[in-house]
DNA sequence: AAGTGGTCTAGACCACGCG
DNA sequence: GCGTGGTCTAGACCACTTT
């Protein structure tokens, strides 16, 4: 099956959206060897350098690790987003860590709350609005709002969400991938709301986050304004290059 | 000047570190464009695959950014980083940004102020440490507080930070380079000392930012305790994929 | 028009892992 | 020995930016 470049898609990112597809949707499994740089040159009518190059951004993008002299094998995407998480959430693996949901998604006019400045597009029609509440070992930690165009995304049921997770539904099914995030951070007082859903009490300092994630799909952004207790469960990232 | 592989280092890598070092000895600085692709060629007698290569490990580090039709720009590494920024420090290009040193480096023993575990042979002697406070429009946002090992690295006096900035003399100077970051974040209220610093009331939010800096330099880590008014100045970051 | 980076071809030789 | 990925050559054509 030989392909040719479009004005839209180099051959590389044929290829390399193909195989993403494969791990995406399974067929390649965790683990998995992909096929030979030389079987998919010759699957696709390519050169080296050609399925090399589409190999070279699924490894940065962390679908693939490469074994000299054995192949490319596909790996859990733990890639670091350099997006804050909850300490707990990803490092204490013995802790109980539980989602509830307070509100599913539903149809809203855009919330005020948003910290960012709406793209006029987004503006033309409702948000998809939803709330979740996040604890470790019972203790609430972050309270979570979430909205997007409803005209870029049609509504996700809640109890759709593939492992209760909103971007592992996005990627295994709508091939949608996060491809960056902008965030501001805010130290505030707690209001009588959030101060009820974490269970503490009113002024006592919370960690503010607004984000917004970029997606593959450039008419699709997700605004999220998060607010955490600290007290215990710090807030930390980490980089290494 | 032709080069040739080595069994230790592939030419790209010779070429990517030859350019690496211009960046960091500031013969290349922030905003200067590198010589053209074809250009490197000539001068190392390699092909165009190979430089591209070289260029492309640049990039994913952070170090260039490309433009088409134009060339390879040097750009400033810390945003690439990740790590968490002012808002106005690195955008705000029009606001006044002042930093007034409170403490000269001077050795002190270990503060228990460090929300880091130190290793076994930081402890072995005394630290650096030096606080400065950083103003936007006069406005004092953030209160900075740094450690690193007397062992490590040798006291270095304020008056000779290049540019007032401690990582750019590590840079420049001593050819040290950040290689990554450890930050856990708190929303705490302000005490007396902080409070006073910051110009705020005792009890008002501030955000504190425990970081560990990882170095080229094995053993040496930078321990830095920031607080932060976010009030007017959000602390922000942004990851771009 | 000239120069830049973006993509691609059609080869080559090498080091590594495994049977 | 054979297949894998790692590196490299010597070209080519394209789209984009600047002069």
């Amino acid at each position: 099956m030989k392909i040719s470049a479009t004005t839209e898609k180099p051959k590389y990112k044929i290829v390399r959206d193909h195989l993403k597809k494969m791990i995406q949707q399974g067929e390649l499994k965790v683990g998995d060897y992909l096929p030979s740089e030389h079987a998919v040159c010759a699957q696709f009518g390519i050169t080296r350098t050609t399925i090399r190059k589409a190999l070279d951004e699924l490894l940065n993008d962390g679908f693939i690790v490469k074994e000299k002299g054995k192949g490319s094998r596909v790996v859990e995407r733990m890639k670091a987003l350099g997006l804050l998480t909850v300490k707990g959430f990803s490092e204490a693996a013995g802790d109980d860590v539980k989602t509830i949901v307070l509100q599913s998604p539903e149809l809203t006019p855009w919330s005020d709350l948003i910290g960012f400045k709406l793209k006029a597009n987004e503006l033309k029609s409702d948000s998809v609005f939803f709330k979740r509440l996040r604890y470790i070992n019972d203790v609430p930690v972050m309270l979570e709002q979430n909205w997007y165009s409803s005209l870029a995304l049609p509504l996700l049921k809640a109890k759709d969400f593939v492992d209760g997770s909103f971007f592992k539904t996005l990627s295994r099914n709508h091939l949608i991938e996060i491809r960056g995030a902008e965030q501001m951070l805010y130290a505030e007082t707690a209001g009588e709301e959030i101060a009820k859903q974490l269970q503490i009490s009113v002024g006592s300092p919370v960690l503010h986050i607004s984000i917004r994630f970029k997606t593959t799909k450039p008419e699709l952004n997700i605004y999220s304004e998060v607010y955490c207790n600290t007290h215990n469960y710090p807030i930390g990232n980490r980089y290494i290059l």
